[in-house]
DNA sequence: GTTCGTGCAAACGGTTTGCAACAAT
DNA sequence: ATTGTTGCAAACCGTTTGCACGAAC
C-alpha cells in the first residue's frame, strides 16, 4: 500500500519515518488542494502528529519537488501532487481550486518575452470566476483531473 | 495635485479624507506591486498614520475596485492601481512583481472551458522565471509598462 | 552515543479588530 | 448628538522555530 510511496520518498533522499510517510500517502493520492491544516486534520485522525511535523513534511516535499506549493488565494499555501503542467481555475465564491488541463488553454508567445528580458521558467494561467453544475459526470471529472 | 484622486475617491463613494487621499495618491500613482506595509512606510513619512488605517484604506480601495489585491507570493498580499487587464511575471530571486502587457502573451479556448462549467470572469497569465538585464532601455521600459 | 525525527509550546509576521478619542456634519 | 475616521494595542491566524525527548543505527 504504502511501499511505492515510501521508495518515492527514498529516491529523493527522505528518510521514510512513519509520519512522514503518513503526510506522503495523502498529499500525493489527493486530487484537490489542501491546506497544511487540512493535511494535518485528515492525517491526524490516523496516527499522533503535530502540526509542526506535518508543516515541515510538506515543505521537504516541496522542496524535494514531490509536490508543488500554491498561493493562489490568500492567507494560505496550499498543495497538490505535481503532476505536469496545468492551469488553475479558483471558484470566487468557495475558493475552491480546480485543475485545468494544460491542454484546454493555449498560451503563445511566451517565447516572445526573452527579448525583453523575461526568462521565463514556468507558467500557467490563473482564472476566476464561478464554477457550475454540469449535467454529464463525464466532462466534469475530465476537465477536473490533472 | 490631488484633486483628480479626491474625486475618483468620491466617485466611489468614499469620503476622501487627508489620510486617505494620502495612501490613494502613492498607490494609484505607483508602478509598483507594494504590500500595505510598505505603503505605510512610504505615506507615514510625510504624515502621521497607522498600520491599521492604511490597511483599512487600502482595503476599501480594493473592495471599491480603484486598485488591486494580489496574492501571487507567500506570505503578503501586494496591491497595484488598477489598469486594464495585464499578466504578471514573478522573479524568483527577488521575489519583485514586473507586469507583462497583455498583448504581448495570446491566451485562445478559454472561452472553450464554458462549456465544461467554468464561468471564467477574469484570466491572467503567471509567470515565474528570472529578469534579465537588458540593454536597450526602450525595450525594458515598454515591457514594464502597464 | 551520535544522529535524526517528533511533540509541544512559544515565537513570529502580516493582517484584523475593539475601543476610546476625535472630527465633521 | 449622531455618524464616521483614526491611533493604539491587543487579538488573530497560518506558519516557523527552539528545545528536550525518544527511536534507530
Amino acid at each position: 500500500m504504502d511501499a511505492d510511496v515510501i521508495a518515492r520518498l527514498e529516491e529523493n533522499g527522505i528518510q521514510p519515518s512513519a509520519h512522514r510517510v503518513a503526510v506522503a500517502e495523502y498529499i500525493l493520492h489527493t486530487d484537490g488542494h489542501p491546506s497544511a491544516d487540512e493535511v494535518w486534520a485528515k492525517v491526524g485522525k490516523r496516527l499522533l502528529i503535530s502540526r509542526a511535523t506535518v508543516y515541515n513534511t510538506l515543505n521537504l516535499l516541496a522542496d524535494k519537488g514531490l509536490i508543488r506549493a500554491l498561493t493562489l488565494a490568500e492567507g494560505r499555501v496550499v498543495f497538490e501532487p505535481k503532476l505536469g503542467r496545468h492551469h488553475h481555475f479558483i471558484d470566487e465564491q468557495s475558493g475552491v481550486i480546480h485543475d485545468v488541463p494544460w491542454e484546454a488553454v493555449r498560451v503563445s508567445d511566451v517565447e516572445g518575452l526573452e527579448a525583453a528580458g523575461y526568462d521565463v521558467r514556468e507558467y500557467q494561467v490563473v482564472m476566476r470566476g464561478r464554477r457550475r453544475e454540469v449535467k454529464e459526470p463525464k466532462q466534469t471529472k475530465a476537465a477536473r483531473r490533472r
